[in-house]
DNA sequence: AAAACAAACATTGTATACAGTAGAGGAACA
DNA sequence: TGTTCCTCTACTGTATACAATGTTTGTTTT
């Protein structure tokens, strides 16, 4: 199996030398968002070990956390893989996120500071100046940056985080599920508009806005029930034969 | 410092010889539910390990996936700890189990099966039939069963989980800011109450009902400021002296 | 007696060794 | 050709050893 992702994880952050579980978890978590990491990665633990220049005692740890996260799963003596959420899972990050920033978004709505407006100001133009010149790569970046940042200012500490976890895993199923050809899931002027709201809209309305914005971008993936639960028996024609799916 | 709390620990599920860490969580979150394991409660690696019959790795990567769902809390060097949420997480905590236990209950509303229907109706019979008893310990297992309960039925699993650990770090938060002589948080009928708007009640109602619910056992706190930000000079009467707080 | 220092102890952080299991490849067989 | 079995390799699970750090205790100093 091609792992030479390695050379990307390795590219990031100029080695701050943390506490070296630390260190992968940060790598892992920001080489899914920006999706170098493609769900159902192999990652053994001897070669990221060597990575990081760390023994597998350090990456365990730092997969069990990531493990806790659901960024990743682990199935005994097998090795862990980037996860990889079927489409109901999918349904249900999307429904809780809907929920979690839904609140964060009212918690937040006209009470804005002046940093924090001016800061999501910035993204928000560097994205579209990113779309207009079409850097999707930008754009991309961007977009999570402003999720993100909603999430570190959410004045309910306990809902930050969970906001924190459900945009990582919105990242892993937007690459499993996002149509082939489709504009990566831009929506093109949502995000200033909800900055609208956030800065003057009742606390209610920036909730909905925020829920629809969500609920646009799921439209955008496809969705559709896939070819689990495959009938062999009434493929192939028997007629009352004992149904075995794989 | 007193560890006597081991023996409690081991008396529970018989030795299902599991994974071995997950046995571990297991038992510590069993514990921490039934409040065997008061917040700030030392877990040294060696002494789960004797307890447990396993090294310290497979403590370790327990203690890891406990730090995961905030039940304990580790510093560099230091043992690991029950946590202890100081009043401003705890206010947190409710808020977002509002949040996610309100969705959940609208969920369910009006959908409830004929299996989940009755398994309610039986936790919440014998709720009241352990508080006419007066005993006190099996009531709070019940009551909790009754929010476990739902958590587990959750339609949306992501949901589900996110509600298992708020129902752990909310025992955890009841056993540090309970008033002392108190009822032990009983409130009179709403688990039959609620079971009544779970059954035919419309969502919005049902989620309304959730919420106050845990406000009204949330009320039942003793969650004023504490004596932190103790400014010395003030109470020292040093008039214009530069205050020092602990 | 209070404060500062130092040595002994308790506990965690990391690496490594060994055992056990899953999966890939190839040989034997129908 | 296709199937079964076996071996070999890659990997994880657990225990343990050693280093490093925090904590406590006792002793000295003021």
């Amino acid at each position: 199996m091609n792992e030479d992702w390695t050379k990307h994880i390795a590219a990031d952050l100029p080695a701050t030398a943390r506490n070296g579980d630390q260190q992968i978890v940060d790598m892992i978590r920001q080489a899914v968002l920006t999706q170098r990491l493609p769900p159902g990665t192999r990652l053994p633990e001897v070669t990221l070990g060597n990575i990081f220049g760390v023994s597998r005692s350090v990456v365990r740890k730092a997969l069990t956390r990531l493990v806790a996260d659901h960024i990743i799963v682990q199935h005994p003596n097998q090795v862990a893989r980037i996860a990889a959420p079927d489409i109901v899972e999918t349904r249900e990050i999307f429904a809780a996120r809907r929920l979690v920033e839904g609140e964060i978004a009212s918690l937040l709505a006209g009470k804005l500071t002046q940093t924090q407006r001016q800061k999501l100001a910035s993204i928000i133009d560097e994205e579209q100046l990113a779309h207009r010149q079409g850097n999707e790569a930008k754009r991309v970046e961007c977009s999570l940056a402003v999720h993100r940042y909603l999430a570190d200012q959410s004045p309910n500490r306990v809902l930050g985080v969970m906001l924190t976890d459900l945009i990582l895993r919105t990242s892993i199923v937007i690459a499993l599920y996002k149509r082939a050809g489709m504009q990566a899931c831009y929506l093109d002027h949502d995000h200033a508009n909800l900055l609208q709201l956030l800065e003057n809209g009742p606390a209610d309305e920036a909730c909905r806005r925020m829920r629809a914005h969500l609920s646009a971008l799921e439209a955008l993936l496809d969705l559709r029930a896939q070819e689990t639960h495959i009938d062999l028996a009434s493929i192939l024609g028997v007629p009352g034969g004992a149904s075995a799916s794989i």
